[in-house]
RNA sequence: GCGAGCGUGGCGGAAUGGCAGACGCGCCAGACUUAGGAUCUGGUGUCUUCGGACGUGUGGGUUCGACUCCCACCGCUCGCACCA
């Protein structure tokens, strides 16, 4: 503690006894926090089970689960900015639980990954001690917060008893497919046995179910399970020895963790079946009240689209190209075509030589030269194709960006079929058309496609418009709508028909002469869901001679061993392949087992381990019973969280917009499927979606662009800055380790204490804002606290100064004008204005000199759910005997809500000239004679003619004059 | 490039289409003090001939009345980035 600020305590000889600073702030706060552990004052009650001991009259109240993104333990500890949204959260739960509600809100760790098995690769101490050491501080610091937590459903995903369950729903998953008939998972073993008895036959070209043998029936299964392993082109980092999520690589290619080269490269991978609820996942964001900016992100990530496939002959050859188009209006216009460079079907197509002159149909030689581009002295389509491919690969991401405009590309010698018109049209391979998505293929319509437009100006290919520009068009490609032109044959004529009409009737034409059909294509793919990692969950899988089994669930938990050397194998070759540490664990690998009867025999286990998402994919679900050693969650208890009228289980989720897209996502998919299996009764799992915004700080350079220590710089009085004698430049960023520039939380509550801190935080500005850090600005809530407890408490003898004298009239009803603004803050979780209200409050009692308990008495509550500690300390001080954390919050009375008389502006024009005061309620005559005998008024009117009078009772009135 | 959001004092920020700048920081003045970077009291948008005038990124529009609604532009932030 420094000598600085008022914080300092009863050092020097004149500073009051009872003043509230640090000192006394931080002695309060312990006791508090010691009574509601003591008191178990958080405990929330299930209806049934082992967490319906405590509370539990409460249980009959009606929910609301509240819930925050859970931390991942990190070595740096916390700085300010992380419990921003655990306090926005705990004001809230405190003021629902004095609104009557049963409030479950609690906090757990996301403690499997990436970062903790890095740093114990670096320091050698295995993983598991070093997250429980880092959770044991970080509840130290949060439990100073003074967060009104369930502490028994504060549950780790590292636990065997959490992961047991991350296990068991990956069962469900793995032993579902999706039904696309009633749209939902349902158990594969349904599946089987209407295939069995025939009410269902085999969707693939295979022999009749009953002619097949053990084997072939069990890949067919094992293609329909919604966990599968497939072989995928992954991100393979070397450097670390593992495959990566998209997450995890950074823009340029490398590892986020390292800095590690990352190359792509076809591995085989679990995979989840995500694809399968797209349409789900994209229609049920309506259901929620998530910011529509997050609903977006979602969206674009799913990346539906509408459209048609289409089939190309190509000329010459028993091969057909399909494509996906979502403009399948405009295939008449489809001039050439494009593959994806490694699309599969390049090689087979490939003519022996160049087609110039006679093999190139009606196309000048010319041209067909031109197409070759760069690659025109090449001897074959082969080496052409060969060339383009290496210089492609060779590309780096950065410059294919840089390439957006500049398209390259070769033709391939083949020509297609247009199935509208019989035309051959040439066929290139070029690297913006993606194999990752559609068909890996398109045709390419130039007058209505930018993209295509450019290839087309860039190697002389034809172009025909088919939508009919607006006149006086002069831009390139037209993609807007318009009358469909040149686009009829002997069958079909769009012509004149506008782009969805057109759409509709050349997807009825290619339907019926079998060239193609109406379809849906998403951006979204599924789930790489494995990795090369010790520090995760093993999957509750073993292999047989023939592929994966599933083991039944009385055979979990899959307890991950023990092992010295976790470490990944790491190198910084491409080709290296990658081995998972659990490989090397080989008494784990192997195992004896009877499975389903079966005799018992050695299997291999899976030595791939999760990935990070899978444990918060549920947590939320394990924080209702987490005590449950038979269920995830008991079915009672589920329904009593999650019932069925509501949209989502989770009512309120509080958490930084960095995890838009994947956690959410992922959460959202594992929720539907339990709900398709009939295990959780809300087909949602977050109602409601709120992002908390960012704690900034200033951070500052030296200038070597390096970040210097920011709370040891100082500004100079001309505004620049200097650190140890050197000018260093200002900018702001996210506060953290890297910029130099975190302030802990507790450095503030040693030096004003945690409920300045909480207030301060949710002072500063909206929740959902980012604004930047002020330590200096924190000593004006902590001034509101003191002036308060001086208010209530005498600073020289530390009596209670709280009368039992009723307030005068203008407190009262300033009291319930603060009691509905509060209120009404509280339910928007619009906390700074809230603050701003009590501070008004308190400012005004001060300058009265009085303290009423009529009116203390609801300030403290309404202080509570803000600064809890200093709240109840007063409470306890004022008389009552137990904690105030489940007191009615006030209500305000109504009659004391309207004025007698108001004061209310009178305009001219628009323009203030003066306020009268009315009787609350007065009619608009009323008004208006108020403000004709008003004297200023009086003078402006009496030389103008008044057009109009406007009169809004209690709010204005408005002479228009002339 | 496409999409979304946001622009209010020196700073953080308030304002169901109806008194712009609540509340806080800072600043100014005063009180108490050996002292104050503690605490308390008062003041504080800009200009002003002290009547008032002007003020919410810029320009236009709707309206009796616009920070608020509409259009265009400028700036900043975020997301996506050849998605056919």
């Amino acid at each position: 503690m420094t000598d600085s600020h008022g914080a300092a305590p009863t050092g020097s000889t004149d500073v009051p006894t009872f003043r509230y600073n640090a000192a006394i702030a931080n002695q309060i706060e312990r006791k508090w926090q010691d009574y509601w552990e003591r008191e178990r004052t958080f405990y929330t009650p299930n209806p049934t089970g082992l967490l319906s001991d405590v509370n539990v009259e409460r249980a009959a109240l009606p929910k609301l689960f509240i819930l925050d993104m859970f931390p991942y333990p990190s070595g740096s500890g916390l700085h300010v900015g992380h419990p921003l949204g655990y306090i926005g959260t705990d004001v809230y739960a405190r003021f629902m639980r004095m609104s009557q509600r049963n409030v479950l809100h609690a906090l757990g760790y996301d403690a499997f990954g990436l970062p903790a098995e890095q740093h114990a690769v670096q320091t050698g101490v295995h993983p598991a001690v070093t997250t429980h050491e880092i959770i044991d501080t970080m509840r130290g610091q949060l439990r100073a917060l003074g967060l009104g937590h369930d502490p028994r459903r504060g549950i780790v995903t590292t636990d065997v008893g959490y992961y047991k369950w991350t296990q068991w729903i990956f069962l469900q998953i793995f032993n579902s497919y999706y039904d696309a008939s009633t749209d939902q998972a349902r158990p594969v073993r349904e599946l089987l046995l209407e295939l069995e008895e025939g009410i269902r036959l085999p969707d693939d070209d295979g022999a009749p179910w009953a002619d097949r043998s053990d084997l072939d029936k069990r890949v067919y299964l094992d293609s329909k399970r919604l966990a599968y392993v497939d072989e995928a082109p992954v991100n393979w980092c070397p450097g670390l020895g593992t495959v990566l999520a998209n997450e995890e690589v950074t823009a340029d290619g490398r590892s986020e963790r390292g800095n590690f080269a990352v190359y792509r490269k076809p591995l085989r991978q679990w995979m989840l079946r995500i694809t399968a609820y797209a349409d789900r996942l994209v229609a049920d964001l309506d259901t929620l009240d998530w910011t529509e900016s997050i609903k977006l992100m979602q969206r674009n990530w799913i990346g539906r689209s509408e459209g048609a496939e289409v089939d190309f002959a190509v000329a010459g050859h028993d091969a057909t190209i399909r494509v996906f188009t979502t403009r399948p209006d405009t295939l008449f216009g489809a001039t050439f075509m494009v593959l994806a460079p490694e699309h599969p079907l390049v090689d087979q197509i490939l003519p022996g030589e160049w087609p110039d002159g006679e093999g190139a149909y009606d196309y000048p030689p010319a041209r067909t030269q031109a197409w070759r581009g760069e690659f025109g002295e090449t001897a074959s389509p082969a080496e052409a194709v060969r060339a383009y491919r290496e210089s492609a690969a060779a590309k780096t991401d950065e410059e294919r960006q840089a390439d957006t405009r500049q398209k390259t590309g070769v033709f391939t010698g083949a020509f297609a079929i247009n199935p509208t018109n019989g035309r051959p049209i040439p066929v290139f391979i070029a690297d913006y058309v993606l194999m990752g998505y559609g068909t890996g293929a398109i045709m390419a319509v130039p007058a209505q496609d930018e993209r295509d437009w450019a290839f087309a100006e860039q190697f002389d290919l034809p172009i025909v418009r088919t939508v009919a520009p607006p006149d006086g068009w002069e831009g390139k490609a037209f993609t807007g709508d318009g009358p469909a032109i040149n686009s009829a044959n002997d069958s079909v004529s769009l012509d004149g028909l506008a782009v969805v009409e057109a759409k509709q009737l050349i997807i009825e034409w290619l339907e019926a002469s079998g060239a193609g059909q109406g379809t849906v294509t998403y951006k979204l793919r599924d789930w790489l869901f494995s990795r090369q990692r010790y520090w995760g969950e093993p999957f509750p899988i073993v292999y047989d001679e023939h592929g994966p089994i599933a083991l039944p669930e009385s055979m979990l938990p899959v307890v991950l061993p023990e092992m010295v050397d976790f470490a990944p194998k790491t190198s910084d070759d491409p080709d290296a392949e990658p081995e998972p540490p659990l490989a090397r664990a080989a008494e784990w690998v192997e195992v004896e087992l009877e499975i389903d009867g079966e005799a018992a025999r050695v299997y291999r286990r899976e030595t791939n381990t999760m990935p990070n998402w899978a444990g918060s994919c549920w947590y939320y679900l394990r924080y209702l019973d987490p005590t449950n050693e038979d269920r995830f969650v008991d079915p009672d208890v589920e329904r009593y969280w999650s019932p069925p009228d509501s949209p989502g289980t989770v009512d309120l989720y509080v958490g930084g917009v960095e995890h838009a897209v994947l956690h959410l996502l992922y959460a959202r998919f594992w929720h539907k499927v339990l709900y398709d299996l009939g295990h959780v009764s809300t087909p949602e799992p977050f109602a409601r979606l709120f992002n908390q915004g960012y704690i900034l700080a200033a951070a500052y350079k030296d200038d070597r662009g390096v970040y210097v220590d920011a709370a040891a710089v100082q500004e100079r009085a001309d505004g620049t800055f200097e650190y140890e004698g050197r000018t260093v430049t200002q900018e702001f960023g996210k506060m953290g380790k890297s910029l130099r520039n975190a302030v802990t939380p507790d450095d503030v509550c040693g030096e004003y204490g945690t409920d300045t801190l909480r207030l301060y935080e949710m002072a500063m500005g909206p929740l959902d804002a980012s604004r930047p850090w002020s330590t200096r600005d924190i000593v004006g809530v902590f001034r509101f606290l003191q002036r308060l407890w001086r208010n209530c408490i005498d600073e020289d003898t530390g009596s209670l100064r709280v009368t039992d004298e009723a307030p005068d009239d203008e407190t009262r009803r300033l009291l319930h004008r603060t009691i509905a603004a509060v209120r009404n803050d509280m339910e928007t979780l619009g906390f700074n204005t809230a603050v701003a209200h009590l501070i008004e409050l308190n400012n005004h009692l001060t300058r009265t000199g009085v303290a009423p308990r009529e009116v203390i008495d609801p300030f403290v509550l309404m202080l509570a759910p803000l600064a809890p500690h200093i709240a109840e300390e007063l409470w306890e001080r004022l008389g009552h005997a137990s904690t105030l954390a489940y007191e009615p919050f006030p209500v305000a009375d109504a009659a004391l809500l309207v004025a007698d008389t108001v004061e209310v502006p009178v305009q001219v024009n628009g323009k203030v000239r003066a306020r009268v005061r009315v009787a609350a309620g007065a009619d608009e005559a009323s008004h208006e004679a108020a403000a004709h005998a008003d004297e200023r008024i009086a003078e402006l009117l009496a030389s103008a003619t008044i057009r109009k009078v406007i009169v809004v009772p209690g709010r204005t009135i408005n002479f228009v004059i002339s």
